[in-house]
DNA sequence: CACGTTCTTCACCGCGCGTTCACGACTCGA
DNA sequence: TCGAGTCGTGAACGCGCGGTGAAGAACGTG
């Protein structure tokens, strides 16, 4: 199941707009790459499911994920950057060993 | 008889999702690795009955268990050991000595 | 075209994962 | 009481997955 077109997401202190392309978090705006955006959205619209490397590819990337790309996990850590030096005290994506990735606000 | 696909299955406090590979206990998700997850699927798909090694291998590693093959006992302990730490309070796995093993929520 | 930004790819490395071994506790039958 | 079989448990080890920094390609904007 898949978040509508462009609702309005809360994901604990997050707020993300898919229609502005803006993610608050607390109240202040973070700067994303469009990348980065997409790969956000991608992990709320599973808020606390594991999402696996290629379904994130086919819904912020489009296609499919060739064996080998690197891209995703690049991304996760960008984004894992940037969402750490705005709300450090609170860790949003989880790794899953095998599975995939897990946006959950809640440790 | 086995649980079909990707059912949510739940075992007194466990939540199982097999399309995600996540287990939450009592709400809160549970870090499994690859193994671990398919023994704890391979247990719940037979709640409350005795399931021999064979039976467990067959589910969760494929193939056919070999003699002196531990594997299964090893993991039996991972899995406990997690489960034990999640929810102190119940005990999940029992060992039927001779036959193998039995996940039941209940003592 | 020039320049800054974004994206992809690469390489390195630490750590988690799965397998196997070893030892000890326990049970049961001879 | 002894030996064989079963199971719990900690640890060693090789390997692949995922974290991470950086270089270079691609993009977009003026």
């Amino acid at each position: 199941m898949q978040t509508s077109q462009g609702e309005l997401v809360r994901v604990g202190e997050l707020e993300i707009r898919p229609l502005e392309g803006l993610v608050l978090a607390d109240g202040r705006a973070l700067v994303l790459s469009v990348r980065e955006f997409d790969l956000l959205l991608a992990l709320a619209s599973h808020v606390g499911r594991v999402v696996s490397r290629e379904e994130l590819y086919r819904q912020a990337w489009g296609g499919t994920l060739r064996s080998g790309d690197r891209s995703c996990d690049v991304y996760v850590h960008k984004l894992r950057t940037k969402l750490e030096r705005a709300l450090p005290q609170q860790r949003f994506i989880h790794t899953h060993v095998g599975f995939g990735y897990r946006l959950d606000p809640a440790q």
